[in-house]
DNA sequence: CCGTAACTGTTACGTTTGTAACTAACAACG
DNA sequence: CGTTGTTAGTTACAAACGTAACAGTTACGG
């Protein structure tokens, strides 16, 4: 069913192949989380920012990485029940509690970041480096413009 | 917690990235096929696929659009009720059936493609002609790259 | 102070999802 | 044909999710 609407641009379209790369590569690299430490893909999302942005609030993370409260929530209590998270409350705010990784969770996120930098690299590769670079700015850019409102 | 790892390389972490965009615009754009027609996200993603590249099987769209096909499966349930599209089993192998939009839903897929396009065009402007050109390149390359086992 | 409003994080509940098991149809081989 | 194996699509069930209501804490205005 051809609409009068050109087609090309439509097929085009951006917010869906922006899921079908992210649901791709995304798949592709849940397996390592998932059989060796039986994370599911928020909890690593939680210990990603955690390991690459440093010691934050749960409230932070929702920000940062686009998720909901109580998707981080629930993802901060499986980590701890893990190990690989401990919690602080702040003396400033006692509302807020600092989360930061265990030495185990630590562990894990090294382990788990050389994995993520290998599966960047083979990108890198297929891509080209300046098409990769510029993937990364232009994603960059396109989240600013969305989270203000666009 | 840093690691010993470059960060630099980590924050930009494409799957992450990736992920962040898609929510992001998708998020952006839910709000118009759900106030108006009362579609969920994958009804509305296997509508585009049926309306942009035309009649075909539940199996294609599943594999175009790398959705499940368990999800594929009761989001053509949900949009058949709505009376927005209908299915006739094939001649050639009685298992599959051709989905294709009723009137209906040709026009409701006309209605959210002008939003779409309008949406897209928001997005252009705001990257560039060439950066947005370029994204969607990248986008397909990296689509394909993943498909084939990446 | 006291009351109201706003904010962080958790929980209850109904909806959506994925895994696995299933039905029905085809295909290949004796 | 009949048996075995494969494929398209559905369904049952448990896990994960989002909405909304909640508890505890802070901020502010009288």
């Amino acid at each position: 069913m051809t609409q009068d609407t050109p087609n090309a641009l439509l097929s085009d379209f951006l917010p869906f192949l922006l899921f079908q790369a992210a649901e791709l590569s995304s798949r592709n690299f849940q397996h390592h989380y998932q059989s060796r430490y039986g994370m599911l893909r928020t909890e690593w999302r939680v210990m990603f920012h955690l390991g690459s942005t440093g010691d934050q609030t749960a409230k932070q993370i929702c920000n940062r990485a686009s998720l909901h409260k109580t998707k981080v929530s629930r993802a901060v209590k499986a980590l701890e029940n893990k190990r690989f998270l401990k919690r602080e409350t702040l003396d400033t705010d006692r509302r807020s509690e600092q989360l930061c990784l265990t030495k185990r969770g630590t562990a894990v996120f090294a382990d788990l970041t050389h994995v993520a930098t290998d599966f960047d690299q083979r990108l890198e590769q297929s891509l080209g480096a300046r098409e990769h670079a510029n993937l990364v700015e232009t994603l960059r850019k396109l989240i600013a413009v969305h989270q203000s409102g666009g």
